[in-house]
DNA sequence: GAGTGGTCTAGACCACGAC
DNA sequence: TCGTGGTCTAGACCACTCT
């Protein structure tokens, strides 16, 4: 599924059409990450619609996710979200009971290679387009608790690919944000269940063939597109997740 | 977090007092699931208030889970979840490609026990109350794949426990809905990874200690009310799930 | 054609947040 | 006090579904 439609009635009604044009103007960059964007009134009078109109629209665009409304203050571009997210997943304890803490971040290696086919197509490159390949491991409070590969389409994330990973922040996210101007919108994570190997098991300094948790995402951008695939593998036993349906 | 709330504004706004006062009415029975219930401008007539004001008071029971709209149809109330949801966390593969196959269940055990505790205070029932507590293995063209747990608290459960569980339906929510006229409106379910004890093992025909994901399920009736927890095990191998972030 | 929910209008007033 | 989004009204007309 592109995340690069509406949800709902994409070009039909007069208040999807307002959310395709306006979803166009904030992709175009006319409203940056964070910034305010006109009142509704100004919205509607310069639409031509009733106040009503420009509502419904808005409103799509807050399901979407690319806004966000603030009672009294107006209504916002999204800042995308944080990296931290990957937490919700785990729990790992006897390190912070309390605990949103964000884990430290090391880049254990990084180096360009050729894109598989599939990755090529999940990026919308040519097959013969190069990728930023990462290793990256997390620690909390010194402890490794998660290890990580991640690949990233280099046309777009070539400015990382040239700096010192030493310097890295903790947050890959809002670093993509600050140094590729590439705001992470939406994620998908499916999650499966496999076994240590013995490099992996070294690394977050548990036995060969330990059972883990493997998170497999794809992120997407504004527009849409996917921009990162990351795999990342936890401790089962660390493995906590909760969801409601209906 | 109870369900018995809504999900937003609960009695300030005209809309959100109507959506309680609806929710009342279809949980003292007026209309039962999968009845329609009056049109939105009968309702906006009765209620004295404007046609805009009723539809955001029927949004929100609708968010909530409570109502369904069909356009050009009416209003109706919801007929709950169908217990076959579990499903949406494993892929046993081998047996059905297509795939979206009803388990079969049997009953391995049913008897009545005191209440822990723990299940009191969630069922909000007396510390001596009486619980149903069952065993069920649900299987594929045959094959063992899941085995659950399930506590039921008496009083509601009367007349299942006087059933004889050799000619139980393969859907268990259903069957709660046509016997005992408790509709299951929301589930939460808690992933986490463990290993099969001895029993267990036996049951689903794998190795002692084999790895598996544990679903613990609390279910709740319209009224919020939680009407029972369940424990659902199946091989880890098989376990698989998608979720989306914004 | 009759009845339903969905869209749209052009206003009014309220509640919140910043200055 | 002013500008913002949130609530509410009293209509009109459209689109879908059934008979």
């Amino acid at each position: 599924m592109s995340t690069a439609t509406l949800t709902q009635t994409p070009g039909q009604s007069r208040y999807g059409k307002l959310a395709l044009a306006l979803r166009d103007r904030i992709l175009q960059g006319e409203w940056a990450p964070g910034d305010m964007i006109p009142a509704e009134s100004a919205l509607a009078q310069s639409y031509g619609v009733a106040l009503g109109t420009i509502r419904q629209a808005l409103s799509l665009l807050v399901e979407d996710g690319v806004l966000q409304r603030r009672h009294g203050k107006g209504t916002f571009v999204t800042k995308g979200v944080d990296g931290a997210s990957m937490m919700r997943f785990f729990r790992f304890r006897g390190v912070d009971d309390g605990s949103s803490e964000t884990p430290q971040s090391r880049i254990l290696s990084s180096r360009l290679r050729r894109a598989t086919s599939q990755e090529a197509s999940v990026f919308g490159l040519p097959p013969d387009a190069q990728v930023l390949h990462l290793e990256r491991l997390r620690s909390l409070s010194g402890e490794p608790c998660l290890l990580e590969t991640i690949v990233l389409p280099l046309p777009l994330f070539g400015k990382l690919a040239e700096s010192d990973t030493e310097v890295w922040d903790d947050l890959l996210y809002p670093m993509y944000q600050q140094r590729c101007g590439i705001v992470i919108q939406k994620t998908q994570d499916s999650l499966s269940f496999s076994q240590l190997n013995a490099t992996q098991a070294k690394r977050l300094k548990l036995a060969a063939a330990h059972p883990c948790v493997q998170v497999e995402r794809q992120a997407f951008d504004m527009a849409g597109r996917c921009v990162e695939l990351r795999t990342t593998r936890g401790d089962a036993f660390s493995f906590k997740y909760t969801t409601q349906l209906q």
